[in-house]
DNA sequence: CCCCTTCATGTTACATGTAATATCATTATT
DNA sequence: AATAATGATATTACATGTAACATGAAGGGG
């Protein structure tokens, strides 16, 4: 008999939990600082507390929570200091993620890669600043999955969750928008020429834009305070 | 009264159970594939099931153990692959990490980085390999530390575990570790100057020269699997 | 001899019970 | 009025119960 695909693990109460909140919390209908509470969760979601506390536990791990022992666990505020932090990260993981994607994608990865693009030129057109968020994170989301590195792909989702947390807090004009789908469509003919190793320069000088942009919004707001 | 530090909030169970549980993988008495069953270990340390479950999850979490839905969890096994890939990201964490420290350690950060190195040439010189592993764990850990970016630490931390468990397939020359010790004086050196670039690109190259052995050890076994 | 069924055993996944503890509004005290 | 003591309420952390499920050995049929 030719092999059937293998059955997917019957949905566990857990990871139906885990998946739900997470949503909730990127989507903002769970914003930070609220209180993740097992029992409240457990009637709101009519599921015993066992499973609801793995998921929370689940996410504390993922860093969209924080624990604080005894005291329960909260939805994570991610101040721009954590934004910048996770950028000065990015810098050099994406980089790594576009070296990577060079070496090692195919035809039809480079094609994904461009129709991503297209629907990210048409969101600049139409400047639809959700949509251009969204492209651009399954931009880099495809680039780390043809990176063929399972622990970098984890560590590039990682800090794009937490990231989404803290997004609000930062601003993007149409124009910065307009120059970032041009740069993602040089790291896409990098890439696709094979070159690891201005894929990797460009993809790092893509990110360091936004972490530049980060400090000065912070040096900016720290001189507020000061003054 | 001046504020005393806030107590430690009371050893949960649940924490010491991680805690052993960690040492035990990263010391080998529970080697990769070793099952991690939750009643079991419930016996063995005499608590109740439900911390030793938290526990375990957290170690999956942790990278440190691989979860198979209604199958149990077992210690993971870190392949070669694994290491490789590993090190394909330290490559560029521990050069930002270097480039961070550079930039923000002080003159005791600086002491402590050169009081590492001291040690690590007793253990070169006395040929001391076990000695010479744990010393480097700890320059690393100290720059990572110094590096002041909480998120990076944890990644760097992360990966160091999962790569103790897969250290002993990897073998290392006593000229190796000649080299390297060389190699982490010349790194601490440009910290010292605040040379970001320079540390960047010598912790880029000591890291690379490992993941290029790694790469040509895999070469070579399969390599032998094929003839 | 190989394959399938059956059954015993042990585990996971979820549900629920409860003591210790944290939070917070209210009252009492200075 | 500000601070401290009190008590009501809710939560965490841990313990335990159990149905569904996986595993592996023993037995039966091809």
């Amino acid at each position: 008999m030719t092999d059937l695909p293998p059955l997917r693990p019957a949905t566990r109460i857990v990871d139906a939990v885990h998946e739900s909140l997470r949503e909730g919390i990127l989507s903002g209908v769970l914003p930070p600082g609220q209180p993740l509470s097992v029992p409240e969760l457990a009637r709101r979601l009519n599921v015993s507390r066992s499973p609801i506390r793995e998921a929370v536990l689940q996410l504390v791990s993922d860093g969209l929570a924080v624990e604080q022992p005894r005291r329960g666990v909260v939805v994570a505020t991610i101040e721009l200091n954590d934004v910048l932090e996770i950028h000065e990260i990015r810098e050099f993981v994406e980089a790594l993620s576009a070296r990577l994607c060079a070496e090692r994608i195919d035809a039809d990865g480079v094609a994904e890669l461009r129709s991503i693009i297209a629907r990210q030129e048409k969101c600049v057109a139409k400047d639809n600043a959700a949509g251009y968020f969204q492209t651009n994170a399954a931009f880099h989301e495809a680039i780390g999955r043809f990176s063929r590195n399972s622990r970098l792909h984890d560590i590039l989702i990682s800090l794009e969750g937490q990231m989404r947390i803290g997004l609000q807090r930062v601003s993007s004009e149409g124009e910065q928008r307009r120059r970032g789908v041009l740069e993602h469509a040089q790291i896409v003919n990098a890439i696709e020429k094979r070159d690891g190793d201005r894929a990797e320069r460009l993809m790092r000088e893509h990110i360091a834009k936004t972490r530049k942009r980060l400090a000065e919004q912070i040096r900016k707001a720290r001189g507020e305070v000061a003054a």
